[in-house]
DNA sequence: TGTATCCGATACATAGGTGTATCGTAAAAC
DNA sequence: GTTTTACGATACACCTATGTATCGGATACA
């Protein structure tokens, strides 16, 4: 019971638990912002509306609040997509028939605003110089695929498409794009809604591609 | 002649135009290998041979060098791909006929190394906070995006294909695949030849789809 | 060969960020 | 109500990076 380090009363653990969420999500917003690099911790405190003397008290430094909230966030994505495909499954109205549901399907669950765009784009860029932390987004990304697959599969089946690739293939292709798509969106200084527009576009053009074309 | 701010000798302009040239060169790599604020004037100045006096005898600061970069970077991509363009539009000799032509067509003019893939993505992601590096990445992969169609209407008429999206459309979504691909081989710690075959693969399936299959 | 120019090295002043050590205080335990 | 615990604020010392100012020396030109 309690923690591995040091045993705490159930009050203490919760109030620092509170603490760590706080600083995590101020992180969240500067590290997107400006860059974790260029983010200092004074900054990430500041916004939580403590001073260091917390942060410190509670990581050890700004990597291991990095790569806390990196873990983090996977986990909450990888977590709601699954919850909409448990939702899929269950829902017995069937989707709207072309294509253009499973567009609305994936990025229903992949959500994400401009902050968000930017606090993903920096995860990836540190992956690309950790090996560590690319396993774990490596990890997630396998989990989402796996789970936009099986969405793929669903509406496939349920109005008798037939795909040119595997669904997983599909879903593989499908979240490059819309990351590829929510980049350049968010570079063009486009707002939410047209994010989603974009996006939305450009994944409705992959999904008449993966489908089989019917007979003329 | 000479400088918008100082006349200088032939001679003088041509040594300043060398050293910038190795401060530039020592700048990639840097950048490539720790990213642009981790990167200290000093780590490129001792790659390049030279002290942080030569530097800053030559740039303002550091973001300017890094911009200067960046446009290099974009001219050089740009004017390879477009070279190539010029290379099959003189070459009498057909390329292969199946999809798999295109894979290596746009493949061997976007050929890049791991470092060549980071520092991509790290003018991208400070792309997504500046706005004029923003409208640059934007206008340079445009003309990527032209020539690369260009190459794919090319093959298609010369094979006699159908393609069921647009050609600037398939070239878009052949660039997106294309880094995304790149992007998770790096992160996946595989080799040069590795990288090459797994956006080889995944370009050769996005040219499957994109064409219009035979007739049963 | 002498001279002028300018490039790049060296030295220095400054600033900004990090991490630690200490302290006050609010909340928990009794 | 008293004591105890520990959370978070404050203060401090250190360090690293930046940018400037100055100087030496190489190169062009006569």
């Amino acid at each position: 019971m309690g923690d591995t380090t040091v045993d705490r009363t159930v009050a203490t653990t919760r109030r620092r638990e509170a603490t760590r969420q706080r600083l995590l999500d101020a992180a969240a917003q500067v590290f997107a912002e400006v860059g974790l690099d260029a983010a200092t911790v004074e900054a990430v405190c500041e916004r939580a509306g403590y001073t260091r003397g917390a942060f410190y008290s509670n990581f050890d430094s700004k990597e291991e609040l990095f790569l806390e909230l990196a873990g983090r966030v996977a986990r909450e994505r990888v977590a709601s997509v699954r919850a909409r495909v448990g939702e899929l499954e269950h829902a017995h109205t069937a989707p709207s028939a072309d294509a253009f549901s499973i567009v609305q399907e994936v990025l229903d669950v992949s959500n994400d605003d401009r902050l968000g765009v930017l606090l993903m784009s920096e995860i990836r860029i540190h992956a690309l110089r950790n090996r560590s932390l690319a396993d774990a987004y490596l990890a997630q990304e396998a989990e989402m695929v796996t789970s936009v697959a099986q969405i793929i599969a669903d509406i496939v089946r349920t109005h008798r498409l037939a795909l040119r690739v595997p669904a997983d293939e599909a879903a593989r292709l499908m979240l490059m794009a819309w990351e590829g798509a929510s980049v350049r969106a968010v570079m063009a200084g486009l707002d939410y809604e047209q994010l989603c527009r974009r996006t939305s576009v450009e994944i409705g053009r992959l999904a008449q591609l993966i489908i089989d074309p019917p007979a003329p």
